[in-house]
DNA sequence: TGTACATCAGTGAACGCGCGTTCACTGATGTAC
DNA sequence: TGTACATCAGTGAACGCGCGTTCACTGATGTAC
């Protein structure tokens, strides 16, 4: 009987916290839709319609504005932080190092071209009167820190050459600092590199879906590649 | 007689026309100024409201918002590109391929560092509902052609190490096809080496102005420099 | 098992605001005889 | 030099629209005895 009771009210309330959620991930994908079209400019009214509610119903899903697009900047970090896992959890020979670092690159490339949208909600201009709040940032790491874990493997493994950067006396303390709480044990040096081919990947995504390589490149995959296999090489990962 | 009338005539004109451009600058500015603390949002009646006009009256100087718009991108771009020309300039011994290469980086943190909101305007996410006309490319182009100008320099003297990248073919066609628009006689290397280095040192930046190195590196300056040290000295410029 | 009650999704109207753009207009400033 | 005319900057009202958020409300769905 008791077990009964307990069981009906798990289901009955999860039954509703399903629906509940299902309804969540509605609004943020028809949001999503409207943030391909219009920018991060995310009208409320605009979702609402297109579900065909009323605007105020989507008040008891979200507190405001800032809330849906606080999720869904959170949903972008960690659909990336997928992709990125994804691809690298595929590479069946973990001691290739490169092969596991090109398909993390290209899983992050892959993603924005497929997501446009988001991902200029995330690595754009800031959101103008929009201050993200400080939990995004366990999403925001999980890339490049997938991009570090690969890095750290192959020093754990010894199969990566640790490359030589002199770096500045401020610089070296700020990166030990990062190493010592997220990936004790790592070189700086490691990290620095990996900072680097980081900044690059993003610096030639963005170069790309932001149109800047409009007229200039076309054969833009190969492109992208050679350019992470530049940066590879300058951060020791072992060629074939 | 007349060239009295001629010179009343033109007098007259410049007079008029001096008003009409300074009060054009004046809106430029104002818009500036809105756009730093809204983004790209920029609303022409807060810019009439703050020139004491009424919104309309704006209509006399830009058909209408879009055209605005147009006017600060460009404008951002010839500033940007003005600051790294003067900084280039500004080096008096032209044969230090890297102290003028150095003076051009910095340049462009600088000016992104004095004014964000124009530089997010230019290399941010795309503005929504809004396409740039093809006449802003000229504007565009003017910095990535300042960098590639002093490696042109570097190659023109035999300062330049001209490095080597094994190319994919349509990667190579795409810049000798560029090379031959633009900068006559340039290896692709060269080019493909000062693209690289531009879109890391975009990268840099976007990621230091966007937040991104928030809680990561602290010593940005020295960081950066560092940063485009070893871009340098991949694309090989001399160190002294 | 059946009934009284609580929870909660969704409604519809309203508040108060802002926006881009148009249009006929007023005055001042320059132009031409 | 003085007068009739053209140019053009700026006004103010209006159009038609959209927005985020609040609030009291209706019903349906689940809960507890």
């Amino acid at each position: 009987v008791l077990s009964k009771l307990c069981n009906n009210l798990g289901m009955a309330a999860s039954l509703r916290a399903r629906v509940r959620a299902e309804m969540i991930g509605e609004i943020k994908a028809t949001a999503r839709r409207h943030l391909a079209a219009d920018g991060a400019n995310l009208s409320l009214r605009a979702v609402a319609r297109d579900l065909g509610m009323v605007s105020s119903a989507l008040y008891r899903y979200f507190a405001g504005r800032d809330e849906l697009l606080t999720a869904l900047i959170v949903d972008a970090y960690n659909a990336m932080g997928d992709a990125v896992e994804a691809a690298d959890a595929r590479v069946e020979d973990r001691g290739d190092l490169r092969g596991r670092w090109f398909a993390a690159c290209r899983a992050v490339r892959t993603w924005a071209l497929a997501e446009p949208a988001e991902y200029a909600l995330i690595f754009g201009s800031p959101v103008p009167g929009y201050a993200a709040p400080p939990d995004t940032t366990t999403a925001a790491i999980r890339t490049p820190s997938a991009l570090v874990g690969i890095l750290a493997d192959g020093v754990a493994s010894g199969r990566l050459r640790i490359a030589e950067f002199d770096l500045p006396a401020p610089v070296r303390a700020d990166l030990v600092r990062v190493c010592e709480a997220n990936y004790p044990g790592l070189p700086e040096e490691v990290l620095y590199g990996g900072m680097a081919a980081w900044i690059h990947l993003f610096g030639a995504v963005s170069f790309e879906l932001f149109g800047q390589l409009n007229n200039v490149v076309e054969a833009r995959e190969q492109f992208f590649e050679h350019q992470m296999g530049v940066m590879a090489d300058l951060i020791g990962l072992p060629r074939p």
